[in-house]
DNA sequence: AATGAATGAGAGTTCATTCAT
DNA sequence: TATGAATGAACTCTCATTCAT
């Protein structure tokens, strides 16, 4: 944890052009999780991130950089990542709780709710990130899925259903409900988290599980 | 016929303080569902209002109060709004029929997103309003469903499930979804609204009806 | 005059739009007569017309606008002029003196001198008015001379020559010279202004007296 | 063949003090040629000059000694200047050809026309070279003038008059009109600058031959 | 009730200059 | 000698809000 020079030590910090980038967008992130881009001031992040205003403009040439650069981090972290669904060999019991485990991990991340709550709210200041985004991250996690899906209904452990036919990232639909409900509700949901989960298991197992 | 004022200057219009607000919320409505607090200028709601940015000032004290009325006000009609799920007597198909209707219907109107959108985006400058929302909307949005789900179950309708013993909210879920992906992509989302729907309805088929 | 409050007395003064653009202008071209566009900041020009500087937007959008009305006002002043060649019928003699003190009247006014100086300087921050400058007054000065010095010579009170038949405002090049100079000696220029405009009253004599 | 630097990232390249502040000035030449001291910046003239913006204060303590050494080298160079008068025995025709080459030769030039404009433009920012220069330069000139003029009156070949008695420089007046008027009209000034040199030629003539 | 003129506070951005390397 | 990183001060411009009418 780097020191918090409040106020006293006003000792310049020099970091690599790559460092501070990081810092800039780890300190926006934080500013921007829970305000609206215009609410956000350069003056915060800078100050966040421990160095001056103009310090910033040596790293980002404007603003709305500091914010594309942070959607697309956290775009591509999201992108790079494997897809939810376990492809081992699992029985139907284990398939769900890996499955849930891992959608979970996402959705209930500070983190992703943030950034996610960013892009929902300000989607026409960065139109081609969100469109990425959802094309690339919501299609890939389609196809990963129908073919993690198909495997196992060919394994005979997945029954054919009307969630498997047709779309399956409907499966995580709670989740979202979940996560939709945490953003709004900053910290203090109406529902308990173990409560969505377990119902959301028992819902899986019931809709997938071979009669 | 009215004088035609040519160049914008609509000649003065003395209105009651009730029918003013009225239009300046309008104005604000219009204004703030495309973008978020700070983005939207005085300025621009007094002239979509038809006055001027001083003479806002005789009906709000301050910006943050259209805010707040306007949220209310929306707030209010979506509390008085009788909720999704028919109460009369109808068969499980029906049921399901009218309450996919009545759900759509809402989550699938511009308004409902923008004022989505917006409360999203400044959940925590009227923190007091989400609050409300989310407390009674959500929780009166679920007693409902349940007191109503229990009726249909006791005439034998609908099979007591997971869905039906916990939390019914979740039923709506894929349709959460489905206004999540249109908020993202902009007017061209990925997956059909009828797809979307037709899936859920045999879904909600599937989880409810008495085997 | 109006009162300078100095420090004190922070009373608004209301004036109307056009009163206000008016001591904008008056104010800026005392500010920008000594400086270039650049170093003038609006907060030395809203401080002179004695208002804040967040006032001076409410008269003009841009400070390039305030530039461009200072050089148009200017510019149309001098378009307004009615030309230096006086067009009664007047012995050579008192011609010469009569062109000349209107020549010199306007060549060593300050805020000509200002103007002009400005125009040099930032000639392509202002194309256009520049253009416009250049064509209209330089072209219908031009024209204006030829016709009343072919009015005397048809008189014969002047006698056609080199000067009169191709370009006769080289005529007043020496007071162009005289001006050019005190631009630079900011006060103190080397030669008097006396000595000039005599001696360019003799060089015209000599030039343009029958023979 | 010195290596190909592609992404303008050239080499290091170390210089001594001497060479590089003659990179520097003649970098500053070029991007004060065209803009005032304010519109031209450090970094542009780093870059120009083909080293870092704080390279350059290994040369330069601040700015304005840029500004400074800038013009008085410019200043020092027109100093060094012979004069525009021919001091040979020519006739008086040959004379004023030689005269005039020279003169148009100089306000002719983009160099010169820069040079001047930076002048007019910063008078105030280096009143102590613009002193120098007007001081010195015109000084010169006329003090010049007036013993050559002189040594051809002696001669006969140049006639004593208003021009050779008071002020000679003056004869340089057209030459300055048409340097204002081209400083103004960016490339097409409304008279040809042949026209001009030719009535030129043609007043001298007359107001120096001898009767 | 309504407005045009005015302002203080603060936004994003630029820039001459300094520092550590 | 040279540089990339850093900063303070200044800039233009915006905006919620107030005031005189």
């Amino acid at each position: 944890m780097q020191p918090k020079n409040k106020d006293a030590s006003p000792k310049r910090r020099y970091l690599s052009s790559e460092a501070r980038k990081e810092e800039i967008l780890e300190a926006a992130l934080i500013e921007f999780s829970d305000r609206t881009y215009n609410a956000v001031s350069m003056e915060q992040i800078a100050e966040r991130a421990g160095l001056s205003k103009a310090g910033i403009y040596a790293h980002f040439k404007r603003k709305d950089e500091i914010f594309h650069a942070l959607l697309e981090r956290t775009t591509r972290q999201l992108y790079d990542f494997e897809g939810w669904l376990p492809d081992e060999d699992l029985s139907l019991s284990d398939f769900i709780d890996v499955y849930l485990e891992r959608l979970y991990a996402t959705f209930d991340s500070p983190g992703t709710i943030s950034i996610y709550r960013l892009i929902l709210a300000e989607s026409d200041r960065a139109t081609e990130v969100v469109q990425f985004w959802h094309d690339k991250i919501v299609r890939q996690l389609q196809e990963r899925s129908q073919s993690v899906i198909q495997h196992y209904i060919h394994r005979g452990v997945v029954r054919p259903s009307v969630l498997t036919d047709h779309f399956f990232p409907l499966a995580l639909a709670p989740a979202l409900l979940w996560m939709n409900s945490s953003m709004l509700s900053q910290g203090t949901p109406s529902i308990s988290l173990k409560d969505v989960k377990e119902t959301h298991r028992q819902l899986l197992f019931e809709l997938l599980h071979p009669r």
